[in-house]
DNA sequence: CTTGAAACCGACCGAATGTTCGGTTAGTAA
DNA sequence: TTACTAACCGAACATTCGGTCGGTTTCAAG
């Protein structure tokens, strides 16, 4: 334990920032500017350094957005592989996918609300756009079944079920910053709860 | 009538555009690219147009976006002056509130499309945000009144609460094109009996 | 025909864009 | 000290950006 103690791994050559660092920073400016509002000079202003130390550290504007997008996707469907959201009845399967793509969210909050805001201008978003529908359709899927085995009401459309209730949860992305007074499974519970219970006191 | 026949109103001049029909290829194209990611070249291409023909009928871009959302914002706030969002119980109003906003959300979707992704670069966009926020402020506080009245769950920080409903209202932006399976009222009603009856059928 | 009004174009401008390149600096290890 | 590694900079690049300018084209009305 003498070269990655508690003061962390000691690295080689000179210190700074390294690609995971610039990534953090990069996708914080992007949030807040937008993703082609963001010149790489912004970038480097963010991060205290010159426009051209950025290359070294990444190939690209598009590199930064592509490893964003690939970490917020790669968290989504990982929500869709765990077992509760593969067996047992479509309700409780769509309640648990619900449930963790808000986690997800949250832990992942800065790429996953830059995911919610590509519009496919480049290969890198229209790639990233066609994970997000396969995503969509799971769950459309799930509110199908659910509508099948009787657990769902009917007289709403399941393709329009299933948006309006992602619709609600990916709007979290517009305001939620962690460390305010709402908390993560207030958040959960919150979510859960008004999609499906709905607003009026029983 | 000889002037402004069935035929529409023979305009002086030169035929071709007016700032109106710029204006809604603009948005159109806004909403396909993103604001910052569209160029004035191709709004050109996008109207048939040379870039400097454009500055014949509007100041620049930024009008474009300004009109644009003054647009969304003077009908949304409409909703909130209407005299059934002003009287009686809260939870009705809030319900009002609810349906009218799908209404101009279809009524007026590429404007308000354009206004939900506004993310305050240029003073224009701040003045939105600043108007946008007035609105969600209206909302918030009904919901505060209607968990006073006994209306609404109490279970949920109001807060909360507001921000999840019009979430979900917001969203369909994302998604919904006009001339689809899915009609307005359909929208109105599905997006009403999932906020306040909820998902699982009772 | 002429006149007036509105729509439109090509050429251009200064500034900003994403990216490249050759060289420099600051640290670790032998 | 030397060798090596990684982080970093300044200057320049071709291109694109939003916007300007002076002049031309197409229509209705007189």
């Amino acid at each position: 334990m003498s070269s990655s103690a508690a003061t962390g791994p000691r690295r080689l050559g000179r210190p700074g920032h390294d690609s995971a660092s610039v990534l953090a920073v990069a996708v914080r400016v992007f949030n807040e500017r937008g993703y082609d509002g963001t010149s790489m000079e912004d970038l480097a202003r963010a991060l205290g350094l010159s426009k051209s130390a950025i290359y070294h550290h990444v190939s690209g504007k598009q590199e930064l957005l592509r490893r964003s997008l690939d970490r917020a996707l790669d968290a989504l469907f990982a929500v869709t592989e765990e077992e509760p959201a593969r067996t047992g009845p479509a309700v409780d399967r769509l309640e648990h996918v619900l449930r963790g793509s808000v986690r997800v969210l949250v832990a992942e909050l800065p790429h996953v609300t830059l995911l919610l805001r590509v519009r496919g201008n480049t290969e890198v978003e229209r790639e990233a756009l066609r994970r997000r529908r396969a995503f969509d359709r799971f769950v459309a899927e799930l509110v199908r079944r659910g509508v099948e085995e009787g657990d769902v009401r009917p007289d709403i459309d399941p393709a329009l079920t299933s948006r309006l209730l992602f619709g609600m949860v990916n709007s979290i992305a517009e305001w939620y910053r962690p460390g305010g007074r709402t908390g993560t499974e207030q958040l959960v519970a919150g979510a859960t709860t008004l999609a499906f219970a709905g607003l009026r006191r029983g």
